[in-house]
Parts: structure tokens; C-alpha cells; sequence
RNA sequence: GCCGGAGUGGCGGAAUUGGCAGACGCACAGGACUUAAAAUCCUGCGAUCCUUACCGAUCGUACCGGUUCGACCCCGGUCUCCGGCACCA
């Protein structure tokens, strides 16, 4: 060990030990418990950013601690590498998608190994391997084979310039991205997946829960949508056909005084045709369809639409209601039918206001405040029944209830469920990402690639202009096959699958990768799964994390793993600013890991992040914060140094005895222990390190002091590098094997606290008057509360502050405090 | 609009969950070492007041109120900021 802390040096020469000694590979071990960290695998975008860094940091402290608190950890790191990024630089640059992703991966491991990051590499993936996407391609299989793959005919987002389907993310203010002309709707036969099957369970199960994140639970529950009323049939009058209505709020129905369908909904035209109505009602639904979302969604728009001609009959009065179109009813949700009940619901207010429709109060909140006859807004509060003819009086909730009831009795309605949530929609008109493995025969229809013909390799002849579709179809010959049925000519999907899609499995094909048999080996996955502990960006709150966990259900299903849920604890961390900004290179605050590598090291980078802020909170970065990181390095370098220079013998027995040896075995204590909680079980990395601060600093004063007691300060000196160790593996590696250590720190076992060191001789009391600090008492530990009571009345200085008043009450805590209550 | 979360020194943040508010670090100021600088070490560092100074006093965890011997912590109300959802019937 050098006089002067190289940090360089000692980063690539124990960065080269992990690697050749397989420092962190794992295999299956029954006889031991097993913990399973995980960080979200990136993006290869080319570099690794701050997030990153804090990220794996923070799975890092937590696999290397837990390694050494004796578990068998599986941290495992791979590549998240199909994607829309790729398939641009080929559009920009004239390379393969192939090539620079696979240069880019390369660039981000090396970078990655740079920071000393745990893992075990001989399980890396790569969702854009053919050995990884044979597994996701055989999974849409076993989809479909469920009934939970389908393709429909649905509009998606189009840009008529690029003339390409776009992801809702690709999509700006309701322009494309890249060439920003206004995108449009198209109406394609797409591959969906069917998660609306299992929204009840991804919303109950997130009551099992209790390791994520409240906020998340949240953020998912409010995406899954679900709402719980009736449908409920109208008759038209002078038409056949009837209309159902989707509503939560049944108990409103005699207020209903319009209907009000989707533009899209499908018999709008038919029951206009041949009438005036017919071209009035043609303008409208054109004027909705080349409308974005932005536009047609927001909430600040004035209520438009079109009465269409026709009136529909209110099963309860018998009265006949006009029926409109409008676009603030959205196909997609309920049935693309609503009944306007103006009195109780905001948009339907405004709506009959803007139309001179009837405005007829049902329920009456019993306000004062409310009048029922001259309304200004909508009253959504909870009352009683009013001119609801044999009900009125009747507690509205109850109502809703009971008019199910009757609905469902007359044979016209029933209670039902209707989620926000849809299906997913996986179809991507892209090249660079899975092929979906479905042929279509003329005679047989859709029809999956057989099993044993996986993978459908991605073709290399193809072109990338980014017009047109897929890039697939330019291939000679992708596209010609057989039908896997009759064996007659079949042409293959086109299309390849959202990139979520691969990351919804990742954390399974950790569990066996190498698997060329299967996607992975149950009885290798119920060693593993599930994640014990998962660490992402809350960006992935809702569709990543949902996503997996929908997967993970399926499986689950189909008896491939043992668990409904795949991540049993999550922590999100937050984002790492500069300058209280979000950091981008348009605002110019970005700051490299490499730069701060290479200035101060990669132990410096991890322990400024760790130390800088709770790792679920925003994080900004500080250049003197830095500094004063790689300073604190600097003086546990020194400390060590200095110690084994000047005693290079330490006994390995002795005693503790007087009160600096003593103060000195307290600190040391008292930060394993402090260091063992925080960061194994509340991941409050910042006091963690703060505690090791501190235990240096009593080293350093120890250390000046007379009557060295060489035996602690050396196992001081040992347990301060093991349990600095995870936060800084390089430069502990380094002095652990300075004092003298033959094997790697990672193979140490984390170091126990001794409780009697904890047990002061003396404790501080707080003397209170009124609730008011006067005094501090030093006593023996554990004086009996009588005692304590005595010895503080006795003190000058309470005796003093006494002077003339009455006490009237004692409180004592014992070993902390005494409140005196005087009058 | 609905649903969450947060508000503590100049700054990042602590506080065993009702018991010394401000740990640890950063910044700043003063000092030591040095020809000088860097590095390092020592001291101070919430506000106001009193005092020559030491000692001390009062206030202080967004704001107002409550419970309690005692409140950053619990309860009621208000404000501000951040995040999610949102014409979802």
C-alpha cells in the first residue's frame, strides 16, 4: 500500500482480482438462504449517466452486504437492447442496429466494471439475442395458445408524413417527433395482449404488497381504473335497436335527460342515414377523428356534439330523451354510451347548459347551501331520492343497489366492472426488436411458427429509410414461409413486439440463462424468485413494473414459477439533479461518470451518491460535495496507513479498559450496528455512512491520545474496512490486504456487535423544568427513578431555578430524562 | 377536479417514532503548520437579546389552533411546492 491513496491503481488492480477469481459468481445452493438483488436492467444507449450510477450503486451496497451477511446472492446485470434507438442511429449513421447496439453494450459493461459493480457476469443477457428472444417469442406462444393473444382492427396513432404507426411516447403535443406533422388515427389490425384478463388480480394483489412503495401501489391502482355500476338498455324510439349505457351512478337514472353516444360509435350512421341529420352528424364525427388526444381530451374544452335525430326511452319515466354525439364520450371506455343526467354529474351539467337540455334534480344532499332548482354546478354529493317517482326518499346509495337490482330483474341491465385499463397493444412496425412468431394462411388464418422452429431470426437483408412499414417487408425473404397446419404457402407477421415486452421476463431468464432447453428451469427459478429486492426509477411505476407482474402471473399460471408476484420488495430511487434541474444536455448541467471517475474514482462516485441523499429522494449533485467525499476516503487511507506504520504489530487479544478505550469500542459498536440496520433492512445509506464518519473521527482522536491499547485499535481498524466495504469495495479491498488479510474482504462475514459494548457506565440525564432544558446530569446507567429524582432535586442549579415556586409533579424517564412541573 | 408525498440552519440532510432540535457532510469565518501555496490539523458556525468577557435569557422544525409534564413527531384547520390520474360516465 502506497504512502499516497492511487486511487487509479487500486481500482483496476482489485477490478482485475473480482474478475479472475469469479469474485461474484453464484450457483444454486440449497443449504443456503438465498437473496435475489436486482436493479432494472439499462437501455445500451452508449453511456452510462448518474442514474445509472446511483442505481447500481445502491443494488451494489445491498448484494455485497448481504453476501456477507451470509446469504447466496444472485445480482445479475444484462441489456434491456431491443429498441427504437437503435433502428434511428441505422436511419442517421448507415450501421446495422446489430452493430451498435453490440458496440454500445460493450462500451456500458466496460463502464459498468469500471464503477466495481458485483455482479455475476457469466449470467449477462441480452434481450436482442437470438438465444434471449427465441424465449420471449415462445412465451407469445404460450400466449396465444391461452387465448390471450389476439389481433384486432383498432385505431393507432399514424403519421401520414412518415408513414408509420408511432408509440403514444413518440408522440408530442399531437405531433410526431421526428418530422413534426399532426398525427393522425388509422384504424390497423394489430397483436394485442390481454391483460384486462387479469386486472382484478394485478389490483388485488397489490394489497400483498407490503414491500413496495405506497406511492407506487397508488400510482398502479389509479392505471388499473376500476369502477364498479351497471349497464343499463335503452329502447329507441322508432328503431329496432337498443342502447346500453355504462354508469356508476344508476341511482341518478330518473334525472337522465339526453343520451349521449362516442362520435365512433358503430351505429351512429346507420341511424342517420337518408335523414337531415345525416350530413350534420358526417361533420361532426370528421371534425373528432382529425383531432389528437390532446385536443379531444382536454378538460377545458367547451362541450361540442350533434343531435342525431333519434330519441331514446328512459326505462324508468318512459320519457323519450334526445340522443346526441359528442366527443367527450370515448369508445374505448364502458360501452361508448352515456346517459346525461345534468343535475349530478359536471360534464353532463355542461353539456345540457350548452343545449337548453333539462336540468332535473334526483338526489337531494339536504344542503342548505344547494338549490336544487336553480343549480350552477353540478351536485355529485350523496342525499336522498327525489322525483324518482316510488323511490323518493330512498338513501341514494341504497338506490344504487336497488336499481340494479330492478335493471337486472326486467331483463335490461346488470351490474358491472369497467377498468381504465386496456389491452396491450404489443405490435411494433420496427425492425429492431422480436419478431412476433405468427404466420397467417390463407386457409388456416393466424397460426404460430411451431415450437421447435424457434427462434424466427431477425433478417439481415433489410432496409432502414424509416418510411413505410416495418422494415421486415424490405427483406427478399422473411416474410415467405408454410403453414406450420397444411403446409400450404403462408406469409409471415410482419410486425415485432414492444420492447416491454422483453423486460417483462429478464429477472427469470437470470435465473438459468444459459438455457437452451426452455426459457428457464422451474426448479432453477424457485431457488431464485422471487426478487427480494428490486431497484428501478419510479418512471417505471406503472407500465414496467405492472407489466412483469402481469407476466409473472401467467407463468405463475401456467406452473412455471411458484409465485403470483415476481418483486417482493421495491425501492425506487429518485433522480439525480444539478443545479435543482433534471439533467440534459439542452440545459447543459449534465455531469459524466466517467469524468468523475476518472478525477476522483469510482469509490469517490459511489459514496458522495449514496451519502448525498436518502436513495428514494431527489438527489442534486454537488462538485464540493464530491470533494468532500473523496477528502473523507483520503483520511480513512491515511488512518489505516498511519496506524499500520507505526504498529506493525497487533496483538489479536486484549482488553478494554478506561474510559477512551471504552469511548472508542462504543463508537466502533455502535456503527456496526447502525451500519447492519441501515443498510440491511431500511436502506438508509447517508446515516450509515454518517456513523462510520463519526467512527473515524473518535479513531483519529483515539489515536493522538496516551495509553494506545494497539489490540482495539486494530480491530477498530478492521471492522471500519468491513463495513465500509460495500459503499467502497476498492479501496477497502486495498487496505484489507495491507493489514495483513490473504483472502478478498468480499469473502468476510459481516462483523457482529457486541451489546455489552453498547451499555454505558455513565449516561447524560436532561433535567426539564416545565418542559424546559435547565440541566444536564451525569449518573451511573440504570439509576432507579427514586434515586434520579433525588439526585437532580438536589442539584445547585435546580435547587436555584426552584427558589419560590411549588413543584407539583416529577416525570421521570430513567436513563434519559427528569421534567420537574412547578407552579 | 380527484389521489398521493413533502415543507427542519447559507446548503444536502439527522433526530432511537412523544423525551437534549440541527448528528454527519458541504459552504463560510478565524487560527496552526509553510518563504508561500496546496494538502493537513484545530476552533467557531439557527436567530435575537444581555454582557467588556465568561455565564446566560428568549424565540425557533411552513402557518393557526388543540392534546400532553413534554410535540419536528399525534389531532383539527390553512398555505406552498412536487408527483400521479383526469371529459373513464
Amino acid at each position: 500500500m502506497n504512502e499516497r491513496y492511487n486511487f487509479n491503481e487500486i481500482e483496476k488492480k482489485w477490478q482485475n482480482y473480482w474478475e479472475e477469481n469469479h469474485s461474484f459468481k453464484t450457483v444454486e445452493d440449497e443449504s443456503k438462504e438465498k437473496y435475489y438483488c436486482l436493479e432494472m436492467f439499462p437501455y445500451p444507449s452508449g453511456k452510462l449517466h448518474m442514474g445509472h450510477v446511483r442505481n447500481y450503486s445502491i443494488g451494489d451496497v445491498i448484494a455485497r452486504f448481504k453476501k456477507m451477511d451470509g446469504y447466496n446472492v444472485l445480482h445479475p446485470m444484462g441489456w434491456d437492447s431491443f429498441g427504437l434507438p437503435a433502428e434511428n442511429a441505422a436511419i442517421k449513421h448507415g450501421t446495422h442496429p446489430s452493430e451498435w447496439t453490440w458496440n454500445n453494450m460493450a462500451e456500458m459493461r466496460a463502464q459498468l466494471k469500471e464503477l466495481g459493480l458485483a455482479y455475476d457476469w457469466d449470467r449477462e443477457v441480452a434481450t436482442c439475442h437470438e438465444d434471449y428472444y427465441r424465449w420471449m417469442q415462445w412465451i407469445f406462444i404460450q400466449f396465444y395458445k391461452k387465448g390471450l393473444a389476439y389481433k384486432k382492427e383498432n385505431p393507432v396513432n399514424w403519421c401520414p408524413d412518415c408513414q408509420t404507426v408511432l408509440a403514444n411516447e413518440q408522440v408530442v403535443d399531437g405531433c410526431c417527433e421526428r418530422c413534426k406533422s399532426p398525427v393522425g388515427k388509422k384504424n390497423l389490425s394489430q397483436w394485442y395482449l390481454k391483460i384486462t384478463d387479469y386486472a382484478d388480480r394485478l389490483l388485488d394483489n397489490l394489497e400483498t404488497l407490503d414491500g413496495w412503495p405506497n406511492k407506487v401501489k397508488i400510482m398502479q391502482k389509479n392505471w388499473i381504473g376500476k369502477s364498479t355500476g351497471a349497464e343499463v338498455q335503452f329502447e329507441i324510439k322508432d328503431y329496432e335497436e337498443t342502447l346500453t349505457v355504462f354508469t356508476t351512478r344508476v341511482d341518478t337514472i330518473y334525472g337522465t335527460t339526453y343520451m349521449v353516444l362516442a362520435p365512433e360509435y358503430p351505429s351512429v350512421l346507420k341511424m342517420v342515414e337518408g335523414t337531415e341529420y345525416e350530413q350534420p352528424v358526417k361533420e361532426y364525427i370528421e371534425k373528432v377523428e382529425h383531432m389528437n388526444d390532446i385536443e379531444r381530451t382536454s378538460t377545458t374544452n367547451e362541450k361540442t356534439g350533434v343531435f342525431i335525430g333519434k330519441y331514446a326511452i328512459n326505462p324508468f319515466t318512459k320519457k323519450e330523451i334526445p340522443i346526441y354525439i359528442s366527443d367527450y364520450v370515448l369508445m374505448g371506455y364502458g360501452t361508448g354510451a352515456v346517459m346525461g343526467v345534468p343535475a349530478h354529474d359536471q360534464r353532463d351539467f355542461e353539456f345540457a347548459t350548452k343545449f337548453g337540455l333539462d336540468i332535473i334534480p334526483v338526489v337531494d344532499p339536504g344542503d342548505p347551501e344547494v338549490d336544487l332548482n336553480n343549480l350552477t354546478c353540478a351536485c355529485a354529493a350523496e342525499g336522498t331520492l327525489i322525483n324518482s317517482g316510488e323511490y323518493n326518499g330512498m338513501n341514494n346509495k341504497e338506490a344504487i343497489e336497488k336499481f340494479a337490482e330492478v335493471v337486472e330483474q326486467w331483463g335490461i341491465g346488470k351490474k358491472t366492472v369497467n377498468y381504465r385499463l386496456r389491452d396491450w397493444l404489443i405490435s411494433r412496425q420496427r425492425y429492431w426488436g422480436t419478431p412476433i412468431p405468427m404466420i397467417y394462411c390463407e386457409h388456416c388464418g393466424w397460426v404460430p411458427e411451431k415450437e421447435e422452429n424457434l427462434p424466427v431470426l431477425l433478417p439481415t437483408d433489410v432496409e432502414f429509410t424509416g418510411k413505410g412499414e416495418s422494415p421486415l417487408t424490405t427483406s427478399a425473404t422473411f416474410g415467405k414461409t408454410t403453414c406450420p397446419v397444411c403446409g400450404a404457402e403462408a406469409k409471415r407477421e410482419m410486425d415485432t413486439m414492444d420492447t416491454f415486452l422483453d423486460s417483462s421476463w429478464y429477472f427469470l431468464r437470470y435465473c438459468d440463462p444459459k438455457n437452451s432447453e426452455a426459457a428457464w428451469d422451474p426448479k432453477k427459478a424457485n431457488y431464485w424468485m422471487n426478487v427480494d429486492q428490486y431497484i428501478g426509477g419510479v418512471e417505471h411505476a406503472i407500465l414496467h413494473l405492472m407489466y412483469a407482474r402481469f407476466f409473472n402471473m401467467f407463468f405463475y399460471d401456467l406452473g412455471l414459477v411458484k409465485t403470483e408476484e415476481p418483486f417482493k420488495n421495491l425501492l425506487t430511487q429518485g433522480m439525480v439533479n444539478k443545479d435543482g434541474k433534471k439533467m440534459s444536455k439542452s440545459i447543459g448541467n449534465v455531469v459524466s461518470p466517467e469524468e468523475i471517475i476518472k478525477t476522483y474514482g469510482a469509490d469517490t462516485a459511489r459514496l458522495f451518491i449514496l451519502f448525498a441523499a436518502p436513495p428514494d429522494r431527489e438527489l442534486d449533485w454537488s462538485d464540493a460535495g464530491v470533494e468532500g467525499s473523496y477528502r473523507f476516503l483520503n483520511r480513512v487511507y491515511r488512518l489505516v496507513y498511519e496506524i499500520t506504520e507505526k504498529y506493525p504489530e497487533i496483538p489479536a487479544e486484549f482488553t478494554v479498559s478506561g474510559s477512551a478505550d471504552k469511548s472508542l469500542n462504543y463508537m466502533l459498536n455502535a456503527a456496526i450496528k447502525k451500519v447492519s440496520e441501515d443498510v440491511g433492512g431500511k436502506f438508509s445509506f447517508n446515516t450509515a455512512i454518517s456513523s462510520i464518519m463519526e467512527l473515524v473521527n473518535e479513531m483519529y482522536k483515539y489515536k493522538e491520545g496516551e495509553n494506545i491499547n494497539v489490540g482495539l485499535l486494530g480491530k477498530a481498524v478492521k471492522d471500519l474496512i468491513l463495513i465500509l466495504s460495500p459503499f467502497t469495495p476498492h479501496i477497502c479491498e486495498e487496505m484489507w490486504h495491507h493489514i495483513g488479510q490473504t483472502e478478498s474482504v468480499t469473502e468476510m462475514s459481516w462483523p457482529e456487535f457486541d451489546p455489552s459494548a453498547l451499555v454505558k457506565d455513565e449516561v447524560e440525564i436532561v433535567v426539564q423544568i416545565n418542559g424546559k432544558l435547565k440541566d444536564k446530569l451525569s449518573v451511573p446507567n440504570n439509576m432507579d427513578k427514586a434515586e434520579l429524582e433525588k439526585v437532580a432535586m438536589d442539584s445547585e442549579k435546580v435547587q436555584a431555578l426552584l427558589e419560590g415556586k411549588t413543584v407539583v409533579k416529577v416525570v421521570v424517564v430513567p436513563n434519559k430524562l427528569l421534567n420537574i412541573v412547578v407552579k
